[in-house]
DNA sequence: CTAACTGCAAAAACTTTGCACTTTT
DNA sequence: AAAAGTGCAAAGTTTTTGCAGTTAG
């Protein structure tokens, strides 16, 4: 699976384990907080470093967010995310974009287009009750 | 226009200027080494303090990338925005949610939506042709 | 054995903040 | 005159980088 030319290194495959099978979108210090504390030694430096290999190899989706870059491990296809204004929380929703109208965009534009984001901010349900 | 409680000041009415009437997407710095060819005492930590201020008002959109966010202030309303992931070009992009989807999204996840944001990266015209 | 990787610390980049001074109203 | 805004410098965050030491293959 990552022999890609990449070694196997004990960091890289705790991360992995931490950011595959999880459905919520850490930071990369979130991340780096809860390898920690199994693996003391690992570095927030090497954090960044695997998730910038992850990312290459499509194994993570990067959320870009105004201040923090988040990470998506479980579904690395292209999908909408719901992101709460107020306590940031971010999960998952079901919505594509029209292939006709994408390709017409393209055509319109000149673009090629290969990475479609959706990001959706508004207030979660817990939120949206407080006011 | 600016009368809401808020003051209108040379530099203010310098930066509205600037972004009112365009259709890139600057950054703060941009804008920064923009305005400093006429006004030179302006200062970066202004333009911020402004822009955030537009921001509230909801006459400039904030888009949010990886690393620095650039501004729309000349259209408002949700709309997508195309970007080269290797110039960075931004430019805008006609095309729209469905609102029934969006709506039945909101069900399902209990968020009230608020802001939806697209963007798609790719790559531009130019950026297309060299590779 | 050696090329790749880690971890540290320093640097970089962007944005925010505190505060004294200035300016709008 | 008073409240609001500016500009400077310092501080805060997140992310990147250089490099010596370590390790997987």
């Amino acid at each position: 699976m990552k022999e890609r030319g990449y070694r196997l290194t004990p960091q890289r495959v705790e991360l992995l384990h931490l950011i595959a099978n999880r459905t919520d979108h850490p930071s990369a210090s979130q991340l780096y907080n809860e390898i920690k504390i199994r693996f003391p030694t690992m570095s927030l430096a090497t954090v960044y470093k695997t998730l910038d290999l992850l990312k290459e190899l499509g194994e993570v989706l990067e959320i870009d967010l105004g201040d923090v870059s988040h990470y998506d491990g479980n579904r690395t296809d292209p999908h909408p995310h719901l992101i709460c204004i107020k306590c940031n929380k971010i999960i998952d929703g079901e919505l594509s974009l029209d292939q006709k109208s994408l390709r017409s965009l393209e055509q319109a534009s000149g673009y090629k287009i290969l990475r479609p984001q959706i990001t959706l901010y508004g207030l979660c349900p817990d939120c949206k009750e407080e006011r």
